[in-house]
DNA sequence: CCAATAGTGTCTGTAAGACATTATCAC
DNA sequence: GTGATAATGTCTTACAGACACTATTGG
């Protein structure tokens, strides 16, 4: 049934009350925690990475895991996501996005815990990781992770691939201006595989993604690339591979 | 933006004992009711509908909601969507899939409450309607709905139209052999717009979506058409417009 | 034979994908 | 001039979209 979670059997054993369950008052229901979960995409030295914190404490003391929080009382989900990012990055104008929420019964051993996951793509030079136990790792190589976080991390790279290949989100993973051969690197990277340079330099002028800033990159050993920035949104769709 | 300094990740200090994991207990903060909405589509008489249930107490008295639900402490998400759709309609083994998280602060007025949303794709003829007080509603003229409720559901078409145009999802609201003019019928529907039929059939037959059952309907006054049936699992991921 | 819907193929234009050479800079 | 990367165009193939007539049944 849905994608990411693994669907438990329970057959709904569920006394069929005849009262619609909005006649009651929420408050007397026995209520979950709530969190928000961050993946942390950047994309850096030709590798994606991903933010995981140390954890400090039971369950799972020691592991890595994704940076979460609790979602304080009087804040949007949006807000909790922002917040967590900004106290693991220091970075707040990025993209992000609500990801999925999973709350199997027993993916936390403390309590019942839904997490509402988020994925972010900042671009790794406006990074400052604070001196927590924040440190980036490669996509493609992750340690073990707490709770159910490898599938949730694994969840997102299918997303972030759905969303550069129907969306401009790319630019999020760049600074300001930007050579195409950066831009292309990007897509090679988050890919994991090459494209034709022609092809792709076609496909990003036709579809007037980019803007010739006039300047070039120097202090380069070989030809001066140009540079260019984002003549689009960022999170615009349009289907670029 | 709230104090960046308190960080929700691990509350700090910490003894070192594995034998109280109570230190961290989550249960500690202040928890938000979450419930279960569901946006239960079906197509009848090439109209889209939406499942609605009147309320019968504040707040909202007397307006149309989605139907929905508090999760059991012990259920999954998953669950608790199956449950709301099966006490609602009757029918278990549909396609359904989560749809977004919304939290905003004051989306309920009698407490913080998250909802989880879920859309469901129902076939009418398979539905049975319990007694309550739920009903078909076009969705192309919802009336005012209860809570942030027609935000929800106006999100819900757009990803079940994305869901139409890119998997096998059409399947869930025909029942186990139809034919094609019905499965036509199903996209002019939800896309609100007409397809030209070589083309439409084109495409079915050479992405091989359907199987001849050998059988024809019956007792129509004009050429009796073929009844295919399915040939790939609901969901699956195929670029059909 | 009339009404109603089923069923079918071709042509044209556009976009995707394969592919190799010249240009410009630092040293 | 050498090393390194930038920049560019054509051809072929596949798919999308426009389009009109014949077939089969009940009444």
């Amino acid at each position: 049934m849905s994608d990411p979670s693994e669907s438990r059997e329970t057959p709904p054993e569920h006394t069929t009350d005849e009262e619609t369950p909005e006649t009651y008052d929420p408050a007397q229901f026995d209520r979950p925690s709530v969190t928000v979960d961050t993946i942390i995409f950047t994309v850096e030295n030709d590798d994606l990475k991903i933010l995981l914190v140390e954890r400090d404490s039971w369950p799972y003391e020691g592991e890595w895991a994704l940076p979460g929080g609790f979602i304080d009382m009087d804040e949007s989900l949006d807000t909790a996501a922002e917040r967590v990012l900004e106290e693991k990055t220091g970075v707040t104008d990025v993209y992000l996005e609500q990801l999925y929420t999973f709350g199997e019964p027993d993916r936390d051993p403390r309590t019942r815990v839904i997490t509402v996951s988020y994925f972010a793509l900042v671009n790794s030079g406006e990074v400052a990781l604070g001196d927590d136990q924040a440190t980036w790792h490669s996509a493609y190589d992750l340690p073990d992770l707490a709770f159910d976080h490898t599938g949730i991390a694994e969840y997102a790279i299918k997303r972030l691939r759905w969303k550069l290949e129907y969306t401009t989100a790319a630019f999020s993973f760049l600074p300001e201006t930007f050579t195409l051969t950066d831009l292309q690197n990007v897509y090679e990277t988050v890919f994991d595989q090459t494209f034709d340079k022609r092809n792709f330099r076609k496909k990003i002028h036709d579809l007037d993604l980019v803007e010739d800033t006039g300047e070039k990159k120097t202090d380069v050993s070989h030809r001066p690339p140009k540079l260019y920035r984002a003549n689009k949104e960022v999170g615009e769709i349009v289907e670029i591979l």
